[in-house]
DNA sequence: TTGTAAGCGTTATCAT
DNA sequence: ATGATAACGCTTACAA
């Protein structure tokens, strides 16, 4: 009575019982182990297959000290609310998802709220999985770099800091900020602000581009047009409105993501203010949305998929014990209605 | 030498050679077990505390057969491309995170691309989860139901299927397009589109409450009217142009989703039609842009959260042995700019 | 090329 | 109230 797929699982010895070998062949032969002779190792698969037995992964694991498994961890708690809810999250998720998938690993998902030290090692110390991806590092640097300095294999999607000790993957932010603030200048606007929350690192970089592409052509920017800005859309609006009544004459944004520009898009909007005739606004990461907004939405593109690609490929090289380097991806400007010259 | 979080790990042997005990009273001491004396634990669980010990959840859960571990799983095969890119995804999972955390549970996330039949069951059988929720029953409702027939804990997040063995948890997907159209059918409104695949059943349910606001009121609706469109933007666009171009008379639209919804202004907007002077918009899920568009998205508001918490409190009932029933959540109608009257 | 046997770190069943 | 001891289902030296 093979297959069904239900009734009592099979274990290895059954089927060991079921060949007519001992359990270290099946095993063997499982594992495509060579010195098992390839008739053999034949007939065992076919077995496995028709029988539906499948080892069981908690088993192996306990014996060969590997989970194949990869945690991927959200810290959260630098804005509490759901920051999770910028599509951005669902992006890297489907794409780390994939990456992992194809290499035979599984993902195991953690937010982490409180802002208590060693989650990072625990994540691996409890033996849950074998590696640790970060998503943002953001306000969390220091537990990971402590934790990667005490040999956990971490990597993290986010901005590269300079004598840190673990691997990152992230975009060029200065980059992006440079070319956003750029392209503004560029087609003629001259006051522009930036939104987003520079204690994340990420931002801060990006904003280090919006600076060099004014120094680049001798202007002046205008720091009371700078606003740390918060994620969430609510509070991005909160904190743009007085910006907007305050500062007539500004005429270009560059927001840190394509959630705080369509906001201030709609604030600026309700102040009277068109975009992209009287304001030209820059959003960044180029999320689906962004494309089908009113007007479709300018932005920079961060190559998120390749990003996941990197960061499993690296989380495995340290479970390997291999070295793994950091990596700068370059990002792209998207230029779409809402920069348009009047 | 406590803490430290390096060196080699330890085992519950090494607690108790440290407490002067026997492994089953450390064993014992960290379950809370009563008949442990009560001195004993405390002094137990302070060294496992000051030494940095975890139990090794993989030895517990071979030896326990559970693993505390939810399998949350995303069949995609419906629409091959990104479907997750749509924010509804991150914001359940982020609901899901929390609800498993809180009751001690990991949780295992993948995608399931490939339509091959028995994914569902191999999650279980497979012994990584304990149990698993499935987001999105879509296409894939028979794998599931023969699945929970088997006697699989499985929960959905989907529509309330008659006759399904399986335990689901979503909105009142009737109520919500009843809601969304007799909304603008109520404004004046009376050559509606409909706007999403029917072919899944959140959707063909939203439908069944367009045609029955219509009904109630005596109106008819007009099929030309009905667009089965994807989920990706791109797709959506696509798809709803030639009902732009096609049908002047067109002054409603209730779209099955946000990111449907957004797209379809644009399109509108390129046509000449004014959002929502010419044409009334409704969304579904309100995601965070909805607040934020331009106009702001009158919309359908699911209550992911209180969904999720349902999700994971059957999912472990289940694993308790213990019945579940489903649960068909009200929707609320958010009214803002895009479906204003004129 | 295959088999034997010793663990991996827990929990659960008996005893005491 | 606590301790021995036997599993749980695999992998991997070491033998044959």
């Amino acid at each position: 009575m093979p297959n069904g797929s239900s009734g009592p699982q099979l274990t290895m010895k059954d089927m060991a019982t079921l060949a007519g070998v001992s359990e270290s062949t099946v095993s063997r032969a499982l594992a495509d182990h060579p010195s098992i002779a390839a008739k053999t190792r034949a007939r065992i698969q076919a077995l496995s297959t028709e029988y539906g037995y499948t080892i069981n992964p908690v088993a192996r694991s306990l014996r060969s000290r590997q989970t194949r498994t990869l945690a991927v961890v959200i810290p959260l708690f630098h804005d509490q609310a759901q920051h999770l809810s910028d599509p951005f999250f669902s992006l890297i998720l489907g794409h780390l998802a994939d990456a992992a998938a194809a290499r035979g690993y599984e993902m195991l998902l953690s937010k982490v709220v409180d802002r208590d030290q060693a989650w990072v090692s625990r994540a691996i110390d409890t033996r849950r999985a074998d590696a640790v991806i970060v998503i943002g590092q953001s306000v969390a640097h220091e537990t990971i770099d402590v934790a990667a300095r005490q040999g956990a294999p971490v990597v993290a999607w986010g901005a590269k800091v300079a004598g840190a000790a673990y691997v990152t993957v992230g975009s060029d932010n200065r980059m992006g900020g440079d070319l956003a603030a750029s392209h503004l200048l560029d087609n003629g606007r001259r006051r522009l602000a930036f939104l987003g929350d520079r204690g994340l690192l990420e931002i801060s970089q990006r904003f280090e581009g919006f600076v060099a592409a004014h120094q680049r052509r001798g202007l002046a920017w205008d720091p009371t047009l700078v606003i740390d800005t918060r994620f969430e859309p609510q509070e991005a609006r909160c904190d743009t409105l007085p910006l907007v009544r305050g500062a007539p004459r500004l005429d270009g944004v560059v927001a840190a993501s394509d959630l705080i520009a369509i906001s201030m898009i709609q604030v600026l909007g309700e102040a009277g203010r068109r975009t992209p005739e009287d304001v030209g606004v820059v959003g960044f990461d180029d999320t689906p949305v962004a494309a089908h907004t009113n007007p479709p939405l300018t932005t920079i593109r961060q190559d998120i998929h390749a990003g996941a690609e990197a960061l499993v490929e690296r989380a495995l090289r340290l479970i390997a014990g291999e070295s793994a380097t950091s990596l700068e991806m370059p990002v792209e400007l998207i230029v779409r209605g809402s920069s348009a010259v009047a």
